[in-house]
DNA sequence: GTATCATTGAAATTGAAATTCAATAACGAT
DNA sequence: ATCGTTATTGAATTTCAATTTCAATGATAC
């Protein structure tokens, strides 16, 4: 079995649906995996919008929705910002480092800190879902 | 020094402002401080009509605003949920478990999780200013 | 007592996100 | 190709939490 890209899973998962692919959503997936990653909806909005200036914002929210559900894409809610979404696909889970001034986010993973929290998890009965790890801080250019 | 209790500290906050403790701000702190822990606004405006039916929601929110910045409450905004507020005072920092279903909340601290989030902001040249840390899961009573 | 300034509640506003709706476009069966 | 069905679209509206505005009121300092 060859490695599906991203256009044929998100193929899939709209037959699935009984949806479609349509022009637009090829716009949208285009737009989004020609991004640098933890894109904004403003933001992708506005490079579709150079593609075909008539799509519209809500083609735009209901594909990242698509996308999402079929994960090529995946939302991020950092405290006291708006959503953002990064590539998904054939992307290892990671945790981000988030600077408070500038912005700039940092991916990174640890083990360690994944083990605990299956513990903490198992130690109070719960079956973990998903988590959240946002570490907020000042980068080294912004303390400069 | 003795250790000041809860309307000190905001009673300090509110001078230190320019402002005043009021009434108002008094029923709010109470109705605060009697609750259980992670209370959201709505919840916290219905404890504070029973004691004064004429206190309105901005009041609510404005003395919640005021409660964080004295560090008496601490915002909590958990993925897709409403915001929710809980004591801070005298309360050692925690982070969360959230059962997706029934919505409990199980409080839980972790060295090692903390003493590794550290290391990871040295080593990416951050200064750490908080973090946030939840997972989400089911909890047993939910799983029968 | 008076001038000043914070506070209040009600209502309006904001901002992100989602939804409605009539018009349109695509699909499958024939 | 034509038809009937059904998904899709963009524009506008709505939702919802959260915040702000504003005129009236209340407290404080002098």
């Amino acid at each position: 079995m060859r490695i599906k890209d991203e256009y044929s899973i998100l193929k899939e998962h709209v037959k699935e649906k009984g949806l479609r692919i349509t022009p637009q959503r090829e716009v949208v997936l285009d737009a989004f995996l020609g991004t640098e990653r933890h894109v904004d909806v403003e933001s992708l909005y506005i490079l579709v919008k150079k593609r075909d200036a008539s799509i519209s914002f809500a083609t735009v929210y209901r594909t990242l929705k698509l996308l999402c559900e079929c994960e090529l894409a995946k939302e991020l809610k950092f405290e006291g910002k708006i959503t953002r979404y990064e590539h998904k696909y054939n992307h290892k889970h990671h945790d981000h480092l988030v600077c408070a001034q500038c912005g700039k986010i940092v991916e990174f993973h640890n083990d360690k800190i994944e083990e605990i929290q299956d513990k903490v998890a198992r130690e109070n009965n719960f079956k973990v879902l998903n988590h959240h790890l946002e570490i907020n801080g000042i980068c080294s250019s912004c303390r400069n």
